[in-house]
DNA sequence: CTGAAAGCGCTAACAG
DNA sequence: CTGTTAGCGCTTTCAG
């Protein structure tokens, strides 16, 4: 006997929503068939089918996603949880976007979080995407390790790393050329007469900005140029930090001539201090990391370009292959950067 | 007798994830004490939650959020429904993180998804978001109406709207003071001697493009210059459409001596196409929403600010105070811009 | 083509 | 302090 608790039709207080046995119960059908016809499976008869998508409509019944996951027995959520720097960045927001525009393709929704370098915070997020049974993970990691992510690996759950690199996980990841980007801009302001550049660099605990640094001093040091000309500076947590760093840094005696920011963020500082200081057309500057309007400033801003999109785009192809079956050994992607030139690291050196 | 499904330590296809049954037979105790310990009720002997504890952790035991959902009496899923224009927009990321921020002290997960200005597209994130039982849905809506949400708001999902007005239903609103802004920013361009001005504007369907539109007819019109002095150009839906518009106006006879751009991307599509005419410094420009570097330009670039952030973080308090119990009525919250003088607009008329 | 029974993993009542 | 019995709303058997 299937008791459908009473409508009351008076007292109100929330209208408790319908549930499939309520349709059921409307259409004078049983349950199984409710889920048949909501669910698109075959053989059911038009008339059958009618009379639930009528009974559907006059309750203005929607399926809830959570009990059917529950019982399916794929045990898949259709959630996928995406973990980035800070979703009011536009880097993370091309990565965000590229996430979601394959997950709509493949029907998943996503939890975005932002990490805010916080090794803390990220423990906590994909510790909660866990609890939620997201279907695989995307992460910007920054913790001195993701061996916290070995169970659930090991479990089955996919997992994709963008633009940094994990610690003590095999998992396929999605980065950029970092040291060879920072290597061919440090080149081309050697090329164009530099030999005092200074390196203007993120927080250390971050995988690219060491990457950056790498490349930045390999490739000086390939040209010959020692060491003890390049002044290093790190830990530009924002453009205001970086802002003073130059600041300071144009006002010693040997002040740099060209300058490489690590950076977007810093790149702003760097270019606001120049600006401030009227060196805008004296030093050089690239920046890693476009960033829009770039082209309209005077000077033009060169830069090492990313594509986030593009890693997005693979970090969830990666993903939705694994929940495909695809066992291949993870793998790491190399998304090439791209050095566009539009005036300001093509300044020459002076003095 | 509780039946725990044999561990099988050779082929382990994927090895299952653990369950509060496993864990409650680990540690020789009955489910509800499991329950009791991971959920922190009190009355549980410190020697039993340490055994409850030591099973949880070497079974790798993290609770199905999903499955609790289910059956928790307040029927809560701890997740929000975010739709704005799209995630790649800084404009919606600052939005998002307010969001974010909120409901993490909630210790809610939000759902992000990007509207594109798609009203179809719209209809669906939300039946999703439905679907998977979100606590509160906070939107930048574009359909023509949002009549298709009454039943879930009657059935007491809290809904709140933020940069675009609603149609077709009372719900707590987040907006900014779009005709207003429009029109301090007009008068502001009347005052240093400006008559031919051009208001750039983008789609029409998207309601803060009719508010800014009005703002500004408004504006000349309380001036007395005569509308047909200026030119009103629509449906400009990216910067490269703008940038050709602008070729087009100041190629022609009576060619405006200021622009007033109702969105950031028409703005970059106006400087850019001043530029390459080499009329940056002779044509006054306003842009409606701050953008980065709008400083480092050079004029430096005059903007009717808004504060998403604040718009976004309004939004959700008003969910969570709804989640929280507060009945009273729908309210319209306005957000101030602020216009920000920069240069740009303070360039006087000329010929 | 259709439905009844069992159970997904957990919380909600109640007993002990 | 602890455990048992019912469900939550759906999908999965497996019979009709």
């Amino acid at each position: 006997m299937t008791t459908v608790p009473p409508e009351n039709p008076s007292s109100r207080t929330p209208p408790q929503r319908a549930t499939m046995r309520q349709v059921a119960a409307l259409a004078g059908v049983g349950l199984k068939t409710v889920s048949r016809v909501i669910n698109g499976e075959s053989y059911v008869s038009e008339e059958t089918k009618r009379k639930v998508d009528a009974a559907a409509a006059q309750l203005n019944y929607l399926p809830n996603l959570q009990a059917g996951n529950l019982s399916r027995s794929d045990r898949k959520t259709r959630t996928l949880g995406l973990l980035v720097g800070s979703v009011a960045n536009p880097f993370s927001g091309a990565i965000h976007r590229a996430v979601e525009d394959l997950a709509t393709e493949h029907g998943t929704s996503v939890f975005a979080s932002s990490l805010d370098d916080d090794p803390t915070r990220e423990r906590r997020i994909v510790d909660t995407f866990v609890r939620r049974r997201v279907d695989g993970l995307i992460l910007s990691a920054v913790a001195r390790s993701q061996a916290y992510l070995l169970p659930e690996i090991e479990r089955g759950t996919p997992v994709a790393f963008v633009d940094r690199e994990p610690v003590g996980v095999d998992a396929d990841t999605v980065v950029c050329d970092n040291s060879e980007g920072a290597g061919l801009a440090t080149a081309h302001l050697l090329r164009h007469g530099h030999r005092r550049i200074a390196f203007l660099g993120d927080r250390t605990e971050i995988w690219t900005e060491r990457e950056r640094r790498r490349g930045f001093l390999e490739a000086l040091g390939a040209a010959g140029v020692p060491t003890s000309a390049a002044t290093t500076v790190e830990n530009l947590s924002d453009d205001d930090i970086a802002h003073a760093a130059v600041i300071r840094l144009m006002g010693q005696a040997d002040a740099p001539t060209a300058i490489f920011s690590s950076q977007n963020l810093i790149s702003i500082g760097v270019l606001r201090a120049l600006r401030d200081l009227g060196l805008g057309r004296r030093v050089a500057v690239i920046g890693f990391d476009d960033f829009p309007l770039a082209d309209l400033l005077d000077p033009a801003v060169t830069v090492v370009a990313q594509d986030p999109y593009r890693m997005g785009a693979i970090a969830a192809e990666r993903i939705f292959a694994r929940l495909d079956g695809d066992d291949s050994p993870p793998a790491r992607h190399v998304v090439r950067t791209r050095l566009i030139e539009r005036g300001s690291g093509e300044i020459r050196a002076h003095g």
